[in-house]
DNA sequence: CAGTGGTCTAGACCACTCC
DNA sequence: GAGTGGTCTAGACCACTGC
């Protein structure tokens, strides 16, 4: 059998993940929700502590219990990672991307989509052309992606805001490389260090939201990490 | 007016740190513990559900609740991240160590102690010298580290082990870069791609417990991040 | 079987936010 | 002042562990 809270966690993140609860929308009270599930406010309050660890929701005394939203900040915050030498924030500029609907390749099968979009740009770092990402998103998810004026810069929110995916978790591999001269359309010189980077996204249900491909060229850059 | 579990929360980790509870220790059940403080089962639940969630305690339906207790495993599974081309930890064999008592340079600050041990690692990755790994720990944390028989591979366990010093987190600082033939006494050809990573570790308390400056010669090999 | 943590309740009071 | 989450209690029953 399984414990309330856990019917309770499972079917809000579920109303989450489906879109019946959006972004910013304010839940009912503890009192309210545990009165819904036939639970007392104690075991609803239990199930919407841990939405709240998750990043899933906010929760506020005095205001209330939100539907978590991806801002610019935090998605920089928990996804971005390249830092300069004084461990300060990058902030690459966008020079130009595309958009491109195409079959899915078999390494994109944790997409679970026949039919995927990819999203190609190329950003400066310093003035100097030095960051390239592909991103692939499943074109079932993300209908009508190409017709859309995609973002400059965080494309997490974007997602959030357009289409109600949150991406929550990152699984991200990394290799250090050395550059080819132009590598990745780059303005690089051969021999010199670069960071390749591949990244599996997750959303509010665990599902793979986006995979992505990166080529950063690091001449004074540094990736940071936190484990625990 | 501090909450009461947050006091039952610092105090226990407190003991912790200081030694008075050791690893593998089995602690007095929750009603006991709620007694001790003067608070109800419940808040003492709260503490101690914290104090789990924080990888500090661990706690088994039926068993009891234990101060965790570092094993090569955990210790590989949260802060070794090299892979490789398959996804499969890399097990680095060590070739030689070197431990050195020295005076702190300016940038061990964070270790907060006038007095360092450097434990200087080389290590083979599949047959090939691959790892050089040089960390900094206080001397006075440390006592007579240098005539210790220091362990061949995870050092965390040791620690714990040997000086109750539990590693819960670490920041790391990833950099890619080119190696000069020989490059920190590695079997490493000139133009080779290298991956170079600091790493602060912390104690139970939060405390910088460990410096550490690597290189890997990375042919084939990738980190794994998970990001949350 | 006794003892542990895990779930759940019903109710109290406090701290904060907003009108 | 009304409504929210945050803390805390006392007690119940269940599920699991180990003797």
């Amino acid at each position: 059998m399984e414990p309330l809270y856990r019917r309770i966690l499972a079917d809000l993140t579920d109303r989450i993940a489906r879109g019946d609860l959006s972004p910013g929308q304010m839940l009912p009270s503890e009192t309210e929700i545990g009165a819904q599930y036939g639970a007392s406010q104690g075991t609803a309050r239990k199930a919407l502590s841990l939405l709240e660890a998750r990043g899933i929701l906010e929760r506020r005394q005095g205001r209330g219990t939100f539907v978590a939203v991806s801002t610019d900040e935090t998605a920089l915050f928990h996804f971005f990672r390249l830092r300069d030498a004084a461990g300060a924030l990058v902030t690459p500029v966008l020079e130009r991307q595309s958009v491109t609907l195409r079959d899915a390749t078999p390494d994109e099968v944790a997409l679970d989509s026949p039919r995927v979009y990819e999203i190609d740009r190329l950003r400066r770092i310093d003035g100097r052309l030095a960051a390239r990402e592909r991103v692939v998103v499943a074109a079932d998810r993300f209908p009508g992606l190409g017709e859309r004026q995609t973002p400059a810069n965080a494309l997490y929110p974007f997602y959030q805001r357009a289409y109600g995916v949150a991406i929550l978790t990152a699984s991200e591999t990394l290799a250090p490389a050395v550059a080819e001269a132009g590598q990745d359309g780059l303005e690089v010189a051969a021999g010199e260090a670069l960071l390749l980077i591949r990244r599996q996204a997750g959303d509010v249900a665990g599902k793979v939201a986006e995979l992505r491909r990166c080529t950063y060229a690091m001449a004074e850059l540094t990736y940071a990490v936190d484990l625990r």
